[in-house]
This record gives structure tokens, sequence and C-alpha cells, in this order.
DNA sequence: TTCGCACGTTTGATATATCAGAAAAGCCCG
DNA sequence: CGGGCTTTTCTGATATATCAAACGTGCGAA
């Protein structure tokens, strides 16, 4: 399995391994990546890892300074903010088309599949890397019955972002009363309503922003300490860890 | 001026360069670029002018396949339908964050930037350039109005995609009613009410749709015949432009 | 001890060379 | 004269080497 193929190009294997790795968390925010150990790793030349990185890096889930280094971005408040912003634009969209354009097989699909999500969240932190992937799908699966590709593939571009913050504890308050808001979220999505299916998902992601902001707070701090060196030695990520 | 300065890196040099050339329509949509030749001309090897390829690849202003060639992007009916999506759910954001967002003094500056565009778009087709630099400034600044970087970032990244189809001739009917729908959009974006502002927004945006799909109706069939391969020699092309 | 500076190391940026695949042109056969 | 096959040319993909800049370290001065 460690090598299932070369299917396609070397750049592409390098862009599909680092992005995994990233998402499931393997690579924490402010983690340095180095290309050429990386291309040793992969047995590749650094150019196709190169290519690769500089895909993640517009993507934003990289960033790097031109001769001293790449890592998995830490955002700022204002980086959070505006990813919120952009993605409340496109998934109240998505919502929009959604309650005008999705077939009935599709609304009882994701009614069930919210449902699912929402049960889960109470879960005792059995496995929340599989939350995070069903709460992706859902969001995903609502865009796809928007019938816009386009679309779909920008809201999967913001999540593969925000799953990078997600990773992180949350705070575990653990007393949060038992509600269901993906459940009531789709309830509206199936009436036929437009308007209102935008204005529920709005609801949805300001929502989703607090608690990401309120998750993040930390990691804020963490941006102002090692933001503007890129810490070769692992030192400083020890501080923070502590 | 040839050579204004290696200020930055070569590879952003390139991509300012081939960016400059295809929102200038020097570059016509199907034209194919040669990255071999594109750095002998610029005095570079071809890796920084491929790094620039990929990253206007990425914005969806060129497209390419493994080893036949890089081409400007010839959009399909659904590429262009889907941008459109996107921008609207984008614009529409902008404009409700304008109108709760936005001061006394850029709310004057930009009726006024809107009457200017209204009026230019009935000049005899003086400087077409010109209006679309125009108008795409009136959207940017209302975007950046919004208070919010993402946003704007996001926005003119579809406006220069957008470009690049506009820069084919207009239809020309001619005797069309003088209207000024900038005018009357900015109109009720700087009244305080987000919901509207919104609203009229998307008006504003499916209406360009609409204009933008009958302009671009010949090169949908272009991208049947010249869709699957890249044509390297230029007979190809003649076809299409007789 | 602490601060500042020089030096070796690592990094991304770029140049050059080579490879394999795709397109165009030439070629042969009908 | 035309269709299929080969050859040639061109393309992007990748490997390797080199360079200047940024980082980390350690030495020396205050």
């Amino acid at each position: 399995m460690t090598e299932t193929a070369d299917n396609l190009s070397l750049a592409f294997e390098a862009y599909t391994t680092v992005r995994q790795r990233i998402l499931r968390g393997e690579l924490p925010m402010g983690q340095v990546i180095s290309r050429r150990k990386l291309a040793a790793e992969l047995g590749m030349s650094f150019l196709p890892v190169s290519e690769a990185l500089l895909r993640l890096e517009f993507e934003g889930l990289l960033e790097s300074r031109p001769r001293a280094g790449t890592r998995v971005r830490i955002p700022t408040l204002r980086d959070v903010q505006g990813h919120y912003t952009v993605r409340e634009a496109l998934e109240v969209q998505a919502a929009r088309l959604f309650a005008s354009a999705a077939t009935v097989e599709e609304r009882n699909e994701l009614q069930k599949l919210a449902a699912r999500v929402d049960l889960m969240a109470y879960q005792p932190e059995a496995d929340r890397l599989h939350y995070l992937t069903l709460h992706e799908k859902l969001h995903r699966r609502i865009a796809d019955c928007a019938r816009c590709e386009s679309l779909s593939d920008a809201i999967e571009k913001t999540h593969a972002l925000a799953s990078t913050w997600m990773c992180v504890g949350r705070s575990g308050s653990g007393e949060e009363p038992k509600r269901t808001p993906h459940q009531s979220l789709l309830e509206v999505l199936c009436g036929a309503d437009s308007e209102r299916a935008g204005e529920a998902m709005r609801r949805h992601i300001v929502s989703s922003q607090t608690r990401a902001l309120e998750r993040l707070q930390p990691y804020f701090e963490m941006h102002k300490v090692n933001g503007a060196t890129y810490a070769r030695s692992a030192k400083r990520n020890l501080e923070l860890a502590g």
C-alpha cells in the first residue's frame, strides 16, 4: 500500500500525500516541511515536490517565504474571519440552489446524513477524524446537489482549509445542550424556499465560525510569536506544546 | 522599459507578463503558449515560466494537458455557468457587507464611479479595454469596502477570468435602451439594507451572465472542434477565424 | 550573563540536461 | 488522390547541479 502507483504525475502523488497528511492532522499547524527530505522519502526529485507544495500554498494549506522555508499555515484572526466570509458566500449559494434543484431522493438521503452527523457530535471523542469526515461529506453533498461543479470545487477547497484548523482539540466544555443543528438545517433546506434555505445556512456558518474562533484562539498568539521566522529546529514548537 | 527589474522572482515576472497579455486580449482564447519560447523571450529558464503558467492554470486562465501543450482556456457552457454561479455568491456577499460597512465617503465615491461606468458603456466602442478596466474597478472597490481581504481576492480572481471572456467583441446589436444598471445598483447598495443590496447585486450578476453567454456562444462550438487536441500550427485557428 | 556578529548549514530559486509522450509532417501503399 | 503508418519535432515532466538568502549556532565583547 505504500506505493499504490505512479498513476499520474509524481507531482500529483506528492500533492496527494502531503494534503492527506495535513488533513489527517499528522502535520500540525506550523510544521515545517523540507522539500529535499520529502523528495527523498517519496523517491523523487524535489522538483515535483516543489510543484505540489506550490499548489497546496495556492489552496491556503501551506505558507512559505522565498528562501526561508515552507510550513503548514498558521492562520491569523483575519485569515479565519475572511475564510468564513467566503465560505458563507459559497455555502449560502449552495443552499439556495439545493432548495430549488435537489431531487426527492437527495433530500431524503441528506436528512438522514444530517441526523447521523448530529448524533456523532456527542460521541465521547470516539473518533474525531471520522466525525469531521462525515461532516465534510454532508456539506459536500449539499453542494453537489446544487448541480454546479465549480461551486462544489470552491467549497471543497474551503473545507480542506478548515479541516486543518479543526484538527486542533476542541475546548471540550462538554456540557453543551443536545442540539441537532444539521438536522434542523436540512429541514429548512428541504423546504423549497431558496431564501429561507440561504438564511438558514448563513446562520449555520456564522455559528460555526464562532466556535472556530474560540478553538483557534491560542494559535493566533502562536502566529505572533512564531510568525516572522520559519523555525527549522523543533525548539519553538515544543514551547508552544507545553 | 524592457527590463524594469527582477524586483521579485522571475516566476512572478513571467506570471505578471502572461497574465497582462491575456487580460489585454493579446493572447486570444485557444492561443497556444510555448514555455521554451516564452522563457527565451523573457530571458530566463523555462522553470520559472512553468511555475507562472501553473499558477495561471490554477486561476482558470490557462488549460494544459501533460505533454501536449498549454493554451489560453476555452470555456465550455458549463464552465461559464459555474463561473457566474460562484461569482454571484461572492459578489452578493460583498454587496451585503458593503451596505453595512461602507463609509459615507466610499458610498459617494462609488456612486460617482458607477455613473461614469454607465456613461462609458454607450461610447461608440471608443476603447473597450478602458471600459472593462473601469467596470472591474467598480466591482473591486465594492469588494474592498466590504472590509474583507479574502473576499476581495476571491472576487479579483473571478474577474480576471471573466475579463478573458469579455475581450471577444460584443454582438453589437446597438439599439439597446439607455439604461443605467450600475447607477441603480449602487443606489440600492448605498441604502443600509443588506438584504436588498444582496438581491440587487444578484440580479445584476444574472443579467451579466445572460449577456456573457450570448457573447461566448461561438466559442462553445470552438471548444467542441478544437477541444481535444492542442493545435501547434495556426491552421485550425485560421479555420475558426474565417 | 547577555547581546551582537560571523560562519557554516539548510532552504527555495533557478539553470541546464535528459526523457517520454503527443502532434505534425513525411512516406508508403492502394 | 487519399488513408494509414513511420519519423521527426515539439511539448511538458523530471533529474541534477548551483546560487543567494535566511536560519541556527557559537564565539567574543560588554
